[in-house]
DNA sequence: TACCCGTGGCA
DNA sequence: TTGCCAAGGGT
C-alpha cells in the first residue's frame, strides 16, 4: 500500500512512475467500511426487495429525492408484487400510481419494461447488463445499478453521486463535468474491486458516500472516511470553474403545463373533457402543443368527443 | 451533443 | 423569494 504523497522530482533510477490515482483499495476499505456502520436502511436494500424491487427502486429514484420515493414505492409493490402483476394492467394505472414522483413518463417506461419482463424473460427481471439495458427505461446507468444491487454483479455504477465523489476525491474538483465523458467511465472501471462481491459493496459504498456526506453543497468532510486523501480537499477546495449546470427554469414551461394536464387525468376516474382540461392553463397554443405532446408520448389517450384520459393501451 | 422531460424541499 | 438540487433516459 504505497502511498506517493508527491511525485517524485528528480528520480534516481528508471523505475516507472507509479500510477497517479491512489491505489484503489486505499478508498475501497475505508469508504466500505463506513458503508457498513452508516448506510440507510432503505426498503430496496432489504433481502425480501428482491431484483424487482432494486428495479422499481431504480426507475422511481431517478432524478428523485429518496423521501419523496419512499411511500410510492411501498404502494407500488404492494399492488404489483412481481412484473406480471404490473404488465396486466393498462399502462394508465402506473401512471396513475406513480403520483406526483415527476416524470411520469417513467411510469409508462417501467410498464413497458414489466411488460417486457413477463414476454421475454419468464416473469423475472434478466441478470445481463445487456439485457437489462434493452428493456424501456434502463440506460447505462440503471443497468449496471441493478446488475450490482439485484445481483451482486461487478460493474461500475456511475450515478451523479459517484461521479461527484471521483471528482473531488479523485480529480480534485468541486464538480464533476455536466455530461458524463469517457474519461469519467474509464476511471470508474479503473477503480473496481476485482473482486465481485467487494465491487458490489463498493458501489453501493461510494453512492451512499456521495448522497450523504460528499453532496452538492454542504458537505461534510469531517465526517468522510477519505477525506485525508480527498484530492479536491487537499488542493484547498477550489471552487468550481467552467460552465455552469444550466438553470432548469419550471415556471411557465410546457413541462409545467403538462403537470398540471396529466394531474387532472390521474385523478378523474371518467374521461376528462377538452374543456375541463382547458381550465389548467390561459394560453391556447401552448396548451395545446403541450397535451398533443402528452398524447405522442403515450401518457394520455384522446377518445372520440373530445375526451381524454390515461391510457388503457 | 444539447435539450427535453416533473416535482417539491430547502437555503 | 429565487435558484439549486435530486440513484437518468431518450432522441
Amino acid at each position: 500500500m504505497t502511498a506517493p504523497t508527491k511525485p517524485q522530482s528528480s528520480p534516481a533510477t528508471a523505475t516507472p512512475t507509479p500510477a497517479p490515482t491512489p491505489t484503489a483499495t486505499a478508498l475501497h476499505t475505508p469508504v466500505i467500511s463506513w458503508f457498513e456502520t452508516h448506510a440507510r436502511d432503505l426498503p430496496w436494500r432489504r433481502p425480501e426487495a428482491g431484483p424487482w424491487g432494486v428495479m422499481v427502486s431504480e426507475f422511481m429514484l431517478q432524478q428523485t429525492p429518496v423521501n419523496r420515493v419512499l411511500p410510492v414505492y411501498e404502494q407500488w409493490l404492494a399492488r404489483w408484487p412481481r412484473p406480471a402483476d404490473l404488465a396486466k394492467e393498462p399502462p394508465g394505472e402506473a401512471v396513475r400510481a406513480w403520483g406526483r414522483l415527476g416524470y411520469p413518463r417513467r411510469a409508462l417506461r417501467l410498464h413497458g419494461a414489466a411488460v417486457a419482463i413477463t414476454e421475454r424473460h419468464g416473469g423475472d427481471v434478466p441478470r445481463e447488463h445487456a439485457q437489462l439495458l434493452a428493456l424501456p427505461g434502463i440506460g447505462e446507468y440503471t443497468a449496471a445499478a441493478v446488475a450490482s444491487f439485484a445481483y451482486g454483479q461487478r460493474h461500475a455504477v456511475l450515478d451523479t453521486n459517484v461521479r461527484r465523489v471521483f471528482a473531488r476525491a479523485v480529480s480534485g474538483t468541486q464538480y464533476p463535468p455536466n455530461a458524463t465523458t469517457a474519461a469519467e467511465r474509464k476511471l470508474a472501471r479503473a477503480l473496481l474491486p476485482e473482486d465481485e462481491g467487494t465491487a458490489s459493496r463498493w458501489a453501493a459504498a461510494s453512492m451512499e458516500l456521495g448522497a450523504l456526506v460528499c453532496t452538492a453543497k454542504n458537505e461534510t468532510c469531517g465526517h468522510c472516511p477519505i477525506a485525508g486523501q480527498c484530492a479536491w480537499r487537499l488542493a484547498g477546495k477550489p471552487a468550481h470553474e467552467g460552465p455552469a449546470r444550466r438553470a432548469q427554469t419550471y415556471a411557465g414551461t410546457d413541462r409545467q403545463v403538462r403537470g398540471k394536464l396529466l394531474a387532472v387525468l390521474r385523478e378523474a376516474i371518467a374521461p376528462v373533457p377538452q374543456a375541463v382540461l382547458d381550465r389548467v392553463w390561459d394560453e391556447p397554443v401552448q396548451r395545446a402543443r403541450a397535451l398533443d405532446g402528452l398524447v405522442s408520448d403515450g401518457l394520455v389517450e384522446p377518445l372520440p368527443g373530445g375526451l381524454y384520459r390515461l391510457p388503457l393501451t
